[in-house]
This record gives structure tokens, sequence and C-alpha cells, in this order.
DNA sequence: CGCCAGGGCCATA
DNA sequence: TATGGCCATGGC
């Protein structure tokens, strides 16, 4: 709770995720794998404003691929969102009665999808549903390593790590993924060394 | 020019 | 279960 403390009174509360609507964090959880976020919002922008269930599933596939093509691997990334926007039509679109499921029920119904795995699933589930689930990335993994933390090397590990050892929040989850984020951006790079970095004290420099 | 970005799927052993 | 190849664009 000490590392998040430095890097909230850093960087303060992020308000992530960067999107309009809870449907537009499901797109971009899907557009943003493995691929720069600024790639992503190229894409986004190829919307034109009308980012919604019934106008993705109006396009034909390569109209699809087409708005989405900055964002790269559209091939697949266009069949994935169709998959998990014919997801959310069983809900009727309509996020309060996804989330007055269990979580559990909700996650294990992602993974089944084709192209949601840990990270997508975890995304979503926080950012457009608001459940309290830990998400953890390849920055997060990192920091499991670069930081004292004993919170394991796999997803799922990690993941328990941090669910256990914080409070129940989905706001204190939000930011503080969000944090790990940003702060391996701005100093966890090669070029910059680790640099004015909050949690430097702490930093193993592996 | 090469590297890599807020992964996931699939084939192989 | 654990690797490795593959997918693709754009910024640096």
């Amino acid at each position: 709770m000490d590392i998040y403390s430095r890097l909230e009174s850093c960087y303060g509360n992020l308000n992530w995720w960067p999107a309009r609507s809870p449907y537009e964090v499901i797109v971009g959880a899907i557009l943003t794998q493995n691929t720069n976020w600024s790639n992503v919002e190229k894409a986004l922008a190829n919307f034109d404003g009308d980012i919604t269930p019934m106008r993705l599933l109006a396009l034909d596939l390569d109209e699809l691929k087409a708005l989405i093509r900055p964002a790269g691997f559209y091939n697949q990334k266009a069949d994935y969102l169709v998959t998990v926007t014919k997801w959310f039509e069983r809900y009727a679109f309509d996020v309060d009665t996804v989330r007055a499921r269990p979580l559990d029920e909700i996650r294990a119904q992602l993974l089944a999808l084709r192209g949601i795995g840990n990270e997508t699933a975890d995304s979503i589930l926080l950012y457009a549903f608001g459940f309290p689930t830990f998400v953890i990335d390849k920055y997060t993994l990192r920091f499991c390593q670069r930081y004292p933390l004993d919170a394991g090397s796999d997803y799922m590990s990690a993941k328990a790590y941090f669910e256990a050892h914080l409070p129940r929040d989905v706001a204190l989850f939000n930011n503080y993924h969000a944090l790990i984020v940003i702060n391996a951006k701005e100093h966890c790079s090669a070029k910059k060394r680790c640099e004015g970095c909050p949690l430097s004290a702490y930093c193993q420099k592996l």
C-alpha cells in the first residue's frame, strides 16, 4: 500500500479507462491487444464518434477491418469485436444487466469467447462493468519482479496477490493498474532509465 | 533500419 | 504446462 500511495501522490487519480462509454471500453480492450494505444486512438477515430454495438454489427466484415486497420491485427480483431459484441447482445447491450450477474460467471463467459484472454477479460470486467477484479498485464508482471512483492510470475498468481493484499475496492483496482502502466511508460523504458521515478527507492533494477 | 506496443491463438512436445 | 510462431500497423 505504501507503493500505491507513492504512485497515487505522484500521478493522482487517472480516471481510467479513457472512453466515452462502457462499450467503447470493450472495443478499446480488444484493439489494444499487443498494440500501442496511439494506434488504437486512430482506429477509434475512424468511427467518427459512433462506436455502438448496433453500428458495429451493421458493418460488414471488410468495412470493419478497414476502420480498425491502424490498430493492427485487423483480421482477427474484427472477428473478436463481432464475437464480443454478440455476447453483449445476450444482455441487450445493457451494462446494469451484466453487472447484476456474479463476477465469476461473466468472467468465465468472456474467457470462453475467441479473442478474450485473462487481461482483456479483466479489463472489460473492471473498466467497462465496474467489477472488482484486478487487471494484470505485461507491465504489471514486470512491476512484480522489479519491486519486492512476491506476487508470482504468471497472470493468475499476480492477480491473486493483488486481490489478497488490497481492499476489494473498484476505484482502487481501477487506479492502481492505471498507475502501474503510466509509471512504467514514464520511467521503466530502456531509454528513460528510472529518472524521477517515485518508486526508485524500492526498485530492484533487474 | 530494427524494435516494440496496455495479447491471444494455435501447434508442438 | 510451457515454449514459439504468428498476427500488422505506426512511432521512434
